[in-house]
DNA sequence: TTGTAGGCGTTATCAC
DNA sequence: GTGATAACGCCTACAA
């Protein structure tokens, strides 16, 4: 049970390790769908012997027009609310509408008044603590422009992706994305479609971009663990589809900059788990008995970290400092509370809706990057 | 910083106050939606001088058949990759309609091809750890019949409801709602709509209904405190919109059950949140020391008396135990983890989903209850 | 292989 | 006040 439970936060974090499972439907999870209507059956008054299920077709407005003896003009008046009608028609016209259940049909209407903007929302993980305030960003800022928003998730598994690019793709006016391809391999299952890629590299890209600015971000931790006195710092770094090099590459160049002593030994490597986190705590300290900060690749690795850390007697952080990534509220359970690097992850879904804005307008917008902030808690 | 970082683990949890904010689109978020769409512009090789905006109109079929000199039907056949047709046309139309943009439109696909479903989905907040995972049940049941899901938020804003209920309504195949409102309020918003209601009390309604058996869950936590030999047991209790007084009746009822010395004195009133959880531990071991065990409402809820406890130096669970309620995997952060009752909030998804699919079905389905179980961790 | 005719369910326009 | 008629963009016959 408890192990259960625990699930969730063992759910590797926004940088999806490339590993597979095992037995996907590769063809996605949109797309075809179900058909439900059948046959026409007795629905306006008139009636037909197709009937072959027990499923009944819709009523339309013909249906309710006809039923009523009206018009099926009439009958959208009623149902609109249109001023020019005689209330009792009105009334007559609406009852046999309830009474045939007819509801309008959102296609039809939206083929007749366009306008209303539906977003499709990919993301790895619906659970993985990063994500939900990244998709409420992203609900909140569709939602001020009167915009719905259809989320999907692949479930981890990368080879989802571009299927659910593809299907969502169809059934939506744009897509934002957490995606793990590079546009080369986006491009065949994205044709035309008004794309925004999240958290994709540095590397240009056809399609609307929202970075987070981890460079910065692990500078920023960095100065932060010198300024508090520490020389001896090490990492514990993670798989990440994208910008695989760019945190380690940027902790060491940081740390040469202010003059530490830290070399390759002082990097290690993990999967993207607490579990990863702990077990590279362990054979960071094994290694460098003397070190007195570690950062980690991310909050979940962080927690699973200090975890150890207190397995092993290890003070958090008078004998060990501890910084983290993403900056989950999480952290703030730890006790200390988890000092990490920051993202204002419901900024991240805005500023890819905006992006959206823009290329909905037929634009091209520049990529939007977001710095990360330091969060000083508990632990450094 | 760091406040901002708790603010979203104080957000009240499934059970939503019904308190209001200030200045609120009363007329809901979803529904008009903007015109992108302009007047007819140069696309088909036919010059229109009607132009007056930078938008363009989007290019349909027959632009692209007009352009590339074929019949709009063959601009279908190279789209849908059909088999009757000349590689060449197919290769000539599939480029003019690159260069053109085209994308099929998905209303007028919608209109002829229906049968795919799209859900939608109300939670008053999608960052409280307690939705995150019922919207995962939700969206990978429905993937699981290759529907879609729309997810909507109130932001915590109780009169969202009704309107997102009837904006959203309009929209889709069929709504799921966290809501608070009772079916007579509901219902002239819910026209015809199928609907589910999710942990509505026990009460009869004319939708469809995914309740949690809170009683049980109470029962089966008393006991367990019972087993563990504790005598006096207080409880935290909070606003809950529906089922207002489940939680404390069934308290007292098994409290009696099992002869223990509780009264109305041992429940105490607070606001859902964390801090409320704390203010609420205070109030009760200030008027009860001798409790050797507190129940409280939820786990966030249980998390601030977890904490309160730690600042007053009551050791948990060796001074006092402490359960919650919800089985949020957060709880394992704390030292030692939190016991709590588990909701399959995953498995709340998936049912409520399957009240849709029996309510698409034209029939009316049986409520769906889910009782939740025991999750002993270590604060019992 | 390609084109023509008709309909999907709705709203808008313009007669009556 | 009400009702024809014509779009909207696409697809499925059927005909050429």
């Amino acid at each position: 049970m408890s192990t259960n439970a625990t699930q969730a936060l063992t759910t590797p974090n926004h940088f999806i390790p490339a590993s597979v499972n095992d037995h996907v439907n590769v063809h996605g999870s949109l797309g075809s769908g179900r058909v439900i209507r059948q046959d026409r059956t007795t629905i306006g008054g008139i009636v037909d012997n197709n009937r072959q299920d027990a499923s009944p077709r819709r009523a339309t407005l013909r249906d309710v027009a006809r039923a009523a003896g009206v018009s099926h003009q009439t009958v959208s008046r009623a149902i609109n609310d249109k001023g020019e009608i005689d209330p009792e028609t009105r009334r007559r016209v609406l009852e046999t509408a309830r009474a045939l259940h007819y509801r309008p049909s959102r296609h039809a209407r939206g083929l007749v008044r366009p306008g209303l903007v539906t977003v499709g929302l990919i993301v790895p993980d619906v659970v993985n603590p990063f994500f939900p305030e990244f998709i409420a960003g992203v609900i909140q800022a569709a939602d001020a422009q009167e915009w719905q928003v259809v989320v999907a998730s692949t479930q981890n598994d990368r080879r989802r992706e571009l299927p659910l690019v593809r299907a969502l793709g169809g059934q939506v006016d744009a897509v934002v994305g957490y995606l793990s391809h590079s546009d080369a391999e986006l491009a065949p299952y994205a044709e035309g479609l008004p794309l925004v890629v999240v958290d994709r590299g540095p590397e240009p890209s056809a399609h609307g971009i929202v970075r987070v600015d981890l460079a910065a971000g692990v500078r920023a931790a960095v100065r932060h663990l010198v300024d508090r006195g520490h020389r001896r710092i090490g990492m514990i770094d993670c798989d990440a589809v994208c910008d695989p090099l760019v945190r380690p590459e940027t902790f060491l160049a940081a740390a040469a900059e202010h003059g530490l002593p830290v070399g390759e030994a002082d990097v290690v490597h993990t999967t993207q788990t607490m579990d990863g986190g702990g077990a590279g705590f362990a054979t960071l300290r094994a290694a460098n008995p003397e070190l007195t900060a570690v950062y980690a690749f991310n909050d979940l690795v962080a927690i699973g970290a200090f975890q150890e850390a207190r397995r092993q007697g290890v003070r958090v952080p008078d004998d060990c400092a501890l910084i983290g990534f993403d900056g989950l509220s999480l952290g703030e359970l730890l006790d200390p509370p988890l000092s990490t690097v920051h993202i204002d992850k419901r900024r991240l879904g805005e500023l890819a809706v905006d992006q959206v804005r823009v290329l909905l307008a037929g634009e091209t917008p520049p990529p939007a990057v977001l710095t990360p902030t330091l969060m000083v808690r508990g632990t450094t």
